[in-house]
DNA sequence: AAAAGCAGTGCTAATATATTCAGTATGAAA
DNA sequence: TTTCATACTGAATATATTAGCACTGCTTTT
């Protein structure tokens, strides 16, 4: 998409609060009230323009005919990460595979981003490859919680288990053997804690 | 809410899928149109009916001026199906403990309702005590596919397995006995077929 | 210097849409 | 038996809304 003018942009976000508040588009004549414009006019051409720049899309001869092309203009979602490259933060947009519709507020505490999961060593925690983490982040963590961390520019997601100055990155899953940090010769990275699973079927 | 006629619940229906796809109401010639009505009047009788029924509200001479009154038009959510009272139907009001903003087309196929899973039956399939299912409901199911099961006024969520004329309920952990349904003695009441999982950690 | 995009006004025409009035027919409730 | 809600048809009207034409003025790009 084209950048918007700042004037297009406040029309952009009119039609967006009004498809939040209404659950309606607004007419012409609703976005000329609202932006003050003395002739419908002036609403046509920016919206003429956000549909040349591929921000909406207008339904010809039809009442509140503007549809938003943006997937997820007012709801982008969470960003979903998959497989993670060497040496870039978790969040750089080289490891965004894609947006899902998920409710960062439906987790508790909220969720910042998804990570798929590799692996099956937390299947005995109900976390199963390929399974999207909801994960919310956070530099520190209480021991017992399931976390996200980065060790040698891998991402892994085990249980966090501290005793004194030793940190164990426990799998849940007999065979995987859980990874020892000593914090007094090493730091420990930690990208979130895990709030939730999803799950497609 | 008074209770709506099937009549009106059809003409209900179709405007919450009008704005689920088209993201904004329908005008009353569309609903004409959709109900194969000859006159608008039909419709807009309708319309009325569901406005003094406390559905919907009729915003006058507004285009597509309609709104959902039920809490949730702009984000229904899924209803969240909890215990389930003998002999009444799965999405009984009673049996709906609440709404969760899950976006219902993430799965697929689309999601109608999230079932609180009880019990530890599925655990080897990642499925655990208190996750939410989400589930599409359908009476029909292949083999192999996780459902919802309906016997005896028990509500269970099992692997679908079929050999000829009996179907065998399997559970997904040892020490959970498969479920054998004679089909020549007794009906399966398929609830819905499993298409997610949702859990808060 | 010309062309294009931006940001508007003002008016009119075309058509989409809601609304009103006048009916028919059925079944349930008072 | 009258009244009321449901479930429609059909035609006409008022208004809401989109759409087109002709402008002005400014800024940015070619």
């Amino acid at each position: 998409m084209k950048t918007l003018t700042s004037r297009q942009l406040q029309v952009l976000e009119f039609i967006q609060d009004s498809i939040r508040v209404a659950n309606m588009p607004p007419t012409i004549a609703e976005i000329t009230v609202a932006m003050g414009f003395g002739s419908t006019n002036a609403a046509r051409g920016h919206l003429q323009a956000l549909e040349r720049k591929g921000a909406i899309e207008l339904i010809p001869n039809s009442s509140r005919g503007i549809r938003l092309v943006q997937a997820g203009a007012f709801e982008p979602g969470l960003p979903l990460v998959g497989r993670v490259a060497a040496g870039r933060p978790l969040l750089a947009e080289e490891n965004i595979e894609d947006y899902r519709p998920v409710d960062p507020s439906f987790f508790s505490p909220r969720a910042d981003y998804l990570l798929r999961v590799l692996g099956e060593s937390m299947r005995h925690a109900g976390i199963l490859d390929g399974d999207l983490l909801a994960v919310h982040r956070s530099p520190t963590a209480d021991n017992g919680q399931i976390v996200v961390a980065r060790l040698q520019d891998e991402v892994t997601v085990k249980r966090l288990r501290r005793t004194g100055q030793v940190v164990y990155l426990e799998a849940e899953n007999p065979g995987f053997p859980a990874i020892e940090v000593d914090l007094k010769q090493e730091t420990l990275a930690l990208e979130g804690i895990a709030v939730g699973v999803v799950r497609n079927l």
